[in-house]
RNA sequence: CGGGGUGUAGCCCAGCGGUAGGGCGCCUGCUUUGGGAGCAGGAGGUCGGGAGUUCGAUUCUCCCCACCCCGACCA
């Protein structure tokens, strides 16, 4: 491809709307254009690379025994309706009318579509199992959009679901699907996480999330530095050291006047916050829930929502907690009546807490569960956070922020069930049938690329995924030997498969070509000038090297060849 | 949906109650070519939209819209 004729053109300022390294390198870079909040055009360079991600997947799926189909992104609404996923997605789908008043929507994911092709065309276990999967345009009205092509509206997945007689069966298609990931994101050239996720409200037992670190991701990701613990926040158990117990007390008001923090009353009582206990009030699926977890550790919701089996879950508002008769600050969970009381592992592990009263500027002491209070449910609702220990092999745990962008799921007979996807087996019994589901997001994929490896001219592209793989420049092409040796290159390296990006310009000064060769981050950047040309020679350098070689003009096409070939290792 | 911010040329921005400016980019010509060159000439704007105040509004007031950031949200 020549420089002067690409439609893109580099942007000499940052984009001042751009926080993120992807969104605005991307930008710069002339990759992707915005048409609105969440909806990005591909510009010619973004597409080839998001092109070759695609071919990667589509190796890798197909190797897997999967088979790749289209789906409509316009569907009716009423296959929504029967799953119940219409009212699940809310606001979140893209809802429209037909000419005719027929509610259609604009599908956000497959599953429905994909389920009832599975009903008409497998009737027998015979035809299991299926991995079916497609790489297709999906709609998600995200309530806020960011980053560039992080979190978009309309967006390019993979997804792959596969279809199973039974549990075991389900497991190997799942296994199969994990191992294909793990080659997508090594042939990218992109180092991956694997964690263990939640499954959310409709997944069945197992889940895996699969992220780019980076310190811009939305994900927390909790690792553990000396085995292969890794589990997404929402998810990840962790070991807390457990309390001394000590002999038991009597409950006993003590007065706090002032006190409405953990820190404050820790600090005014001058105990550990671990002695003390946390009070939050929720509200899940409208009904009050009163929490309470020992002060040193935090509330994760997503845990909270799975033991309440809720929907919806959020924080009380302050007035919601009055008229339940807390004071806030003195929170408890002693003495409250016809309130949900959920009670975290970490209270039934210690004892002698410190809790509120229920009462201004006063808290108990020696407060003991289960004998001054009584729990609804007891569960781990609490959050894994740094320096706690690992719950497989006891060593200090760490948290690393990243990018989602790979997804799988045990789906179970979710979908099945809903949409009569059944089968017959060996017994002619009739079955639902098993389904999983996996996701790649695939643009996504390329700004967790780009946000993950960038330095401060800009892009580093893994060559794998980069748009071309050679930027060659030619310097003061005027001259009329760096034009012909220019030409020459430019077609024996596009002869012999190379790509090339060929910085033809005849009015751009040098400065200017470096600078969008660092911006656009091609692997391989070749100069062509009247200064090496002197000694017959080409200069080549790596977009990481801090310096550059030179070669024989003979040896040019060798050289890449050899650099390119190290790259891929 | 709450909080904050921004809308002026392709991009980045300044400005002001009297009808709009700079830098970059773009076009023409000349000069120039190893890290965002120089000279000369030129094109390009319903100042986000609507209403109001005013002799006059890009500027002041109100309403709306769009976009960005934080939070909520993200099967």
């Amino acid at each position: 491809m020549r420089f002067s004729r690409m439609v893109s053109k580099t942007l000499r300022d940052d984009p001042p709307d751009a926080e993120t390294a992807s969104h605005r390198l991307m930008l710069r870079a002339g990759l992707i254009h915005q048409v609105a909040a969440g909806v990005y055009s591909y510009l010619p360079m973004a597409l080839r690379s998001l092109r070759k991600i695609e071919s990667i997947i589509r190796e890798e799926m197909d190797a897997a025994g999967g088979q790749e189909l289209m789906m409509p992104a316009l569907q009716p609404q009423e296959l929504w309706d029967q799953t119940g996923r219409k009212k699940a997605f809310g606001d979140n789908m893209f809802a429209l009318n037909d000419r005719h008043g027929r509610n259609l929507v604009l599908a956000p994911t497959h599953e429905e579509v994909v389920t009832n092709l599975v009903k008409a065309n497998v009737q027998s276990y015979r035809d299991l199992p299926q991995i079916l999967y497609q790489i297709q345009t999906k709609f998600r009205d995200e309530a806020r959009p960011r980053a560039g092509l992080v979190r978009v509206r309309e967006f390019d997945m993979k997804d792959a679901y596969s279809f199973n007689a039974d549990e075991d069966s389900l497991d190997e298609s799942y296994q199969a699907m994990a191992e294909a990931y793990q080659n997508i994101f090594r042939r990218c050239g992109l180092p991956v996480l694997m964690a263990e996720a939640d499954s959310g409200a409709i997944g069945g037992k197992d889940s895996h999330e699969f992220l780019l670190a980076t310190d811009t991701g939305e994900d927390t990701v909790i690792t553990c530095e000396s085995c292969s613990y890794t589990a997404n926040a929402e998810k990840a158990a962790s070991t807390i050291p457990k309390l001394l117990s000590e002999q038991e007390q009597c409950l006993e008001e003590v007065a706090t006047p002032g006190i409405k923090t953990i820190a404050a009353l820790a600090k005014f009582l001058t105990v550990h916050e671990s002695k003390t206990l946390k009070a939050v009030f929720y509200i899940a699926d409208g009904e009050p829930v009163f929490v309470t977890i020992r002060g040193d550790l935090e509330v994760n919701e997503t845990k909270l929502k799975n033991a309440l089996h809720a929907t919806d879950l959020r924080m009380a508002d302050g007035e919601e907690a009055r008229s339940a008769g807390l004071v806030a600050g003195s929170a408890s969970p002693i003495g409250l009546n016809d309130i949900k009381i959920v009670v975290d592992l970490s209270v039934t592990n210690g004892n002698n807490f410190i809790a509120g009263a229920n009462k201004p500027d006063v808290h108990y002491k020696g407060a003991n569960y289960p004998r001054d209070f009584e729990a609804d449910t007891v569960a781990d609702i609490s959050l894994a956070q740094p320096g706690q220990l690992c719950p497989l092999c006891g060593q200090t745990l760490e948290s690393t922020k990243g990018i989602e962008v790979g997804h799988i799921f045990k789906l179970g007979t979710f979908f099945s069930e809903s949409l009569g996807a059944d089968f017959l087996d060996a017994e002619g019994q009739q079955h639902p049938v098993m389904m999983g589901c996996y996701g790649i997001g695939v643009g996504r994929l390329l700004a967790a690329a780009v946000e993950q490896n960038n330095d401060e001219n800009g892009i580093v592209f893994p060559a794998p995924i980069a748009p071309y793989q050679i930027h060659m420049i030619a310097l003061n092409i005027n001259n009329n030997e760096v034009f012909e040796v220019a030409e020459k290159l430019y077609r024996d390296l596009e002869l012999a498969g190379i790509e090339v990006l060929f910085d033809d310009r005849e009015d751009a000064a040098a400065g200017v070509k470096f600078n969008d060769a660092d911006l656009i981050g091609l692997p391989v950047r070749l100069v062509v000038s009247p200064r090496n040309l002197k000694d017959g020679k080409v200069e080549i350098k790596g977009r990481t090297d801090s310096e550059s070689g030179s070669v024989a003009l003979d040896d040019v096409l060798v050289s890449v060849q050899e650099v390119l070939a190290s790259l891929a290792k």
